[in-house]
DNA sequence: AGCTTATGGTCTTATTTCATACCAATACCC
DNA sequence: GGGTATTGGTATGAAATAAGACCATAAGCT
C-alpha cells in the first residue's frame, strides 16, 4: 500500500552497520539474556573474553555493560572470582513499549513458521550424539520446570536448542534471531499465561518425535506449537488475521 | 569431533561486527553485484545515496569503491550524469580460491533447502499484485535468456525474486544471504555448464506453480531444483554425500 | 558560449572505537 | 596472615569512521 516502487524491489541494500557498536553490543547482550543463554544468576564471561567473543573492544563492551547495570539487568563484583552476574529479577516496567506493528508481526511469524518446523524436522532426521540428546532434554526439562516469570527465556532457549542440534549452524543462528524477535513482540503485550501445560505437552511431543527420528511428526508438532503464539499475537492486533493454514510450508499429500 | 565443549553449545555469541566497515562494505557491494542486483552495465546509485543506504560514511564507501575499481569490478565517470558503472566483464582469475569446506557446504545447502522451497510455497499461497507477477516473470525471462557467462547472477536474482514476493522481508533477506553464499561456493569450482536448459525448465515449473497458486507443487519444484546444485557441489567434495532426501523438509501427507 | 546542476574528488574536523598498559580489589591457597 | 592470581576499573594514544564543506568535471540547457 504505502510503497510500491517496485520494478526493482531493492530488498538487499540493508545497512552494513546498524547504529554504533555500543548500541549494538547492548542489544546483543540483552538478546542473550532474554533468550536465556545466560541463565539468571549465572556469571557472564570475563570482560576480556566477552569482548573478544563479541568482536568489540573492551572499552565498548564496558560502556554497554555499564548501561545494562544502570538498567538493572546485571550486577557487578570486583576482585578475583568476581564478575558480571545476571540479575534474577529483570527490571519490570522498562518504560513505554512501542506499538505492535502488524507487518512486523506477520513477517516474524511467517519466517518463524518456516524455520522452526524445518529445524525440528532436520533434528529428527539427524543422528544425534549423546551430548546433543542431553542438551535437548536438559532444555526441555528446564522450560517444563520454570516458574512463570522465567518461562519465556527458558522457552526461547528450548526452541533454539532444537535448531542447534539440527546440524546447520546458519539455521541455528537464524532461529535464534527470529526467536529473539518473537520474544520482543511478546514482551510488548501483557503476560497472560494461558496454558503453560499445553505448551509443555507440545514441547514434549516435539522432542519425542525428534528422538524417535520421526521427522514428519516433528515438523507437524512444531508447526502446531507455533500456532499458539501466532494466535496470541494476532489476537492482540485486533484484526483477526487469517490464521496460518495448518500446512503452512509443507505440501500435503 | 574437533570441539565438543557442549553443555552450552554457545552458538549465539556471534561477533557484533565482522571486521571493519570498509571490508564489510566491499563485501556487501560485491555480493550485490554477484547477485545480479546491480545488472551489468548499470549505474550504481550516487555515492551520497549509496553511502546512506549502506549506513556508512561516504569516505568509507569511497574507499570500498576504489578497491572495487582497482579490482576491475566497476568503472567510474565524473561530472554530471557520471557515476559508478558495473563492468560487463567481471575480472576472471580473481586469484587463488580457498578450498571448499565440507562443513560449510553442508550448512549452506541445508539452510538453502529449508528456505527456498518454503519461499516458493509461500509465494504460491500469497495473492500476488500485478507488479509482483511482473517482477517474477521478468526475473524468469532474464535468466532464461542470459548468456552463459552471466547465468549465475541472473539465476541468483531469480531465486531472490521468488523470496521477495513471498511476503516476508526477513525471509527474503535470508534467501539473499544464503544464495550469495551459494554463489561464493560455486565460484570456487570450474564452471561446467551441464544443463542450463534443464535448469530453466525447472525455473519455469516453479513459476508456473506459484502463479497458479499451487503451493505444494511450488515447494516440490523448488526442492527438486536445488538438488542439482547440491549434487554438483557434493560431487566436487569427492565424498559422495548422502543426497538430500527428496522430501527434505516437508512431511508427505 | 555560458549557465546550471548532478556527480565524483578532496580536505578538515569531531566522534567513535580500538589497543594497550596499568591500577585496585578480593577470594583462594599456602 | 601474606602471597597470588583473576577480575573489574581507569587512563592514554592511535586508528577508523563519520560529518560536513568545498572543489572539479562534464552533460545538458538556454
Amino acid at each position: 500500500m504505502e510503497e510500491e516502487l517496485l520494478g526493482s524491489p531493492a530488498p538487499i541494500l540493508r545497512p552494513v552497520r546498524h547504529g554504533n557498536a555500543f548500541e549494538e553490543t547492548i542489544e546483543r547482550l540483552l538478546q542473550n539474556i532474554k533468550l536465556g543463554l545466560f541463565g539468571v544468576g549465572t556469571k557472564l564471561p570475563a570482560e576480556r573474553e566477552l569482548a573478544e567473543m563479541l568482536g568489540v573492544s573492551r572499552a565498548t563492551l564496558r560502556d554497554a555493560l555499564a548501561e545494562l547495570q544502570k538498567a538493572g539487568y546485571v550486577e557487578v563484583q570486583r576482585g578475583r572470582y568476581g564478575g558480571t552476574y545476571v540479575c534474577s529479577r529483570p527490571p519490570a516496567g522498562s518504560g513505554s513499549y512501542p506499538e505492535l506493528d502488524p507487518a512486523e508481526v506477520d513477517d516474524v511469524l511467517t519466517f518463524r513458521g518456516v524455520l522452526e518446523p524445518a529445524a525440528a524436522s532436520l533434528a529428527a532426521r539427524a543422528t544425534l550424539s549423546p551430548a546433543q540428546r542431553g542438551h535437548l532434554l536438559r532444555a526441555l526439562a528446564e522450560v517444563a520446570s520454570a516458574p512463570a516469570n522465567l518461562y519465556r527465556p527458558k522457552d526461547a532457549r528450548f526452541h533454539v536448542a532444537i535448531a542447534e542440534v539440527a546440524g546447520s549452524p546458519s539455521l541455528a543462528l537464524a532461529v535464534a534471531d527470529v526467536r529473539s524477535k518473537v520474544s520482543d513482540l511478546l514482551d510488548r503485550i501483557p503476560l497472560i499465561q494461558p496454558n503453560l501445560e499445553h505448551s509443555n505437552r507440545q514441547h514434549q511431543e516435539i522432542v519425542d518425535a525428534i528422538l524417535r527420528g520421526d521427522d514428519e511428526a516433528a515438523f507437524k508438532a512444531a508447526q502446531d506449537h507455533l500456532q499458539g503464539t501466532a494466535s496470541l499475537l494476532h489476537g492482540f492486533l485486533g484484526h483477526s488475521q487469517p490464521e496460518v493454514s495448518p500446512q503452512s510450508t509443507a505440501p500435503q499429500r
